[in-house]
DNA sequence: TTGAAAGCGCTAACAA
DNA sequence: TTGTTAGCGCTTTCAA
């Protein structure tokens, strides 16, 4: 037991290699695993490491073997519900891969995403995993010519710069659209963010609207809200869109969290559900299971576009590949709240 | 305008500076603004660096500065709704500062927490945020000699390694243990997390439990789960809960989403609530804000325990300092479903 | 199986 | 205001 002072300036390889006896790249080798070291230097090095509480220097790693072994996980919030299990996905595919993920804030800011995209990029990360499509001109600029694979995620619905893997939220909400519209239901009414921030959830609106066009109908009413979605979100603003709209005979919300609130709201006030009144949202979370009915809702197959991105990212790590497109498509679940087509 | 072709190999210093006609230092300075540079030269820099789409290599600056200007946040669960609030506190704290938070992701898995502190300290960050005190002994040793201001949060019963920012869970329990006996109720149940992996449920069920001794009464019946926490498990463990005890006067929920799934089967079921039946959750969520009644609880603090934290490591960046313990007393809100002290 | 030398791309410190 | 020099702590490459 050598008397260890907590020392001031961190530990080096050479600080280790002098302790152990033995020369820096000795040392390297032994903590990385590489080449042919005796097992007797091996278990000396080891030892010798841990006691001292080496940390290795992974800038001083990557900057010598340009090798970085993060992938940049670039997302527009934390709290949006979706976000956290699209990172779900991410994680367990890169789980026993050296490869680990680390995430970047954009507040769905396009040029917050911008310098977020620049820092990040400024690492030299394995990968970037990017949400959505709509990029501004410089940041598309920054991931065509980076160098490393981009795969832009959650959004099949635009041009992606390289790689994307998501679902059509345009065809989602005509999905939606054409059930309503089948069921029976003609006098529909929308609920949810205000459209410009988030552009799945304004490709979802205008989806949704144009579908009801070729099917011969406009929305009826509408009510949107700024800021972060929650259930009393919905059913204050179902009360209003109600209050005002008393005939409606379905409200579409932008996601479940809302469409939750909006249900509660409709099942204490005793609407018939889902024959007088329908009711549907979208995203498949499950968090909300304990409702006293299932809202009608489209998966929007979070964890597996996490899977699948890294996957690609993965694949793609030392060789350079063709770009991929991998659209998923996933199928409406009618819940309690929403009639079968006549 | 130069033909530029996309570069296989990512554009360093010497291209821009080549570019621009002027020293490779000169480049660097204009880039971060740092001492002296001519108008005139600075703009003829900064037009070819965007030109060319240069984008700085920070692992080289790292090195070479031994500045890092990363925060890695390591928290258990993205998924479990208090860390994203936590990161918000953190991600406002750091706007319009160069510090960046990353974050690292533990299962709530001490082995796991180890590799990624091992992982983030090997990067040199300017501040480590962790969640909780509880970590292996190589973790400790890992994070007291790092040399980086170290912030433990969310909990402060135990020892920190250096500075802590939370709120007892235990004395949190004992206050929602004291106002239920002093509210009347005494026939008492619990549902919540299996004990175990996480520390602070643990903590607030110990608590609670040590507290009804203190006054006299025993917890009469409890139900755990496994996994995650979603209504649907407050819903089904209130049925078996009830149905096993049905003269139970009060249900403390190990958090506010199991407790709002438990509430809503109770309504639904007619239980007259606060009166015959009391219920209690913990963490004050309020994206569940649309409920019929609204669920008494304790606010955790998450986003102000976030700022704060990320206030300590602004504090200590260069300078080193004493540890701090930051202790937050948030106070109990009895919402609809618990009765006022007799 | 081990070691020595060179250099990754930048910045600190100093010189002009 | 600008340029030069010498590393930062590792890994690559080549030699012993």
């Amino acid at each position: 037991m050598t008397d260890t002072i907590p020392p001031r300036r961190p530990l080096t390889l050479r600080d280790v290699s002098e302790a152990a006896g033995v020369s820096e790249m000795t040392v390297s080798r032994v903590l990385r695993n590489r080449g042919d070291v005796s097992a007797a230097t091996r278990e000396r090095v080891l030892e010798k490491a841990r006691e001292m509480g080496y940390v290795p220097n992974k800038i001083a790693g990557a900057l010598a073997s340009s090798r970085v072994n993060l992938v940049a996980v670039v997302i527009p919030s934390i709290s949006n519900m979706v976000f956290p299990d699209v990172m779900g996905g991410i994680s367990s595919a890169l789980e026993d891969t050296p490869l680990q993920p680390v995430v970047g804030l954009t507040s769905y800011k396009p040029e917050k995403e911008e310098q977020v995209l620049y820092e990040m990029l400024s690492w030299r990360p394995s990968g970037m995993i990017v949400a959505g499509l709509e990029h501004t001109e410089a940041s598309r600029a920054m991931l065509a010519v980076s160098g490393v694979p981009v795969i832009e995620i959650m959004d099949t619905d635009g041009e992606p710069v390289d790689c994307c893997v998501g679902i059509s939220h345009r065809s989602a909400a005509q999905d939606m659209a054409d059930a309503i519209v089948d069921a029976g239901y003609r006098r529909i009414g929308f609920v949810g963010t205000a459209l410009g921030m988030d552009h799945r959830a304004r490709k979802r609106f205008e989806g949704f609207v144009a579908q009801l066009g070729k099917r011969g109908l406009e929305l009826e009413d509408r009510e949107f809200y700024e800021g972060g979605s929650g259930m009393a979100k919905g059913r204050e603003l179902t009360e209003v869109l109600l209050k005002r709209s008393p005939d409606l005979d379905f409200i579409y919300y932008s996601n479940d969290i809302v469409g939750a609130g909006g249900m509660l709201y409709c099942i204490e006030k005793g609407y018939d559900i889902p024959n007088k009144l329908g009711l549907a949202g979208f995203n498949g979370v499950d968090i909300l299971g304990g409702q006293p009915m299932r809202l009608a809702t489209i998966d929007s197959c979070r964890a597996e576009i996490g899977k699948l991105a890294a996957g690609l990212v993965l694949s793609r790590m030392d060789t350079s590949k063709a770009s991929e497109l991998v659209k998923l498509s996933p199928k409406l679940d009618r819940g309690d709240t929403m009639r079968e087509p006549l």
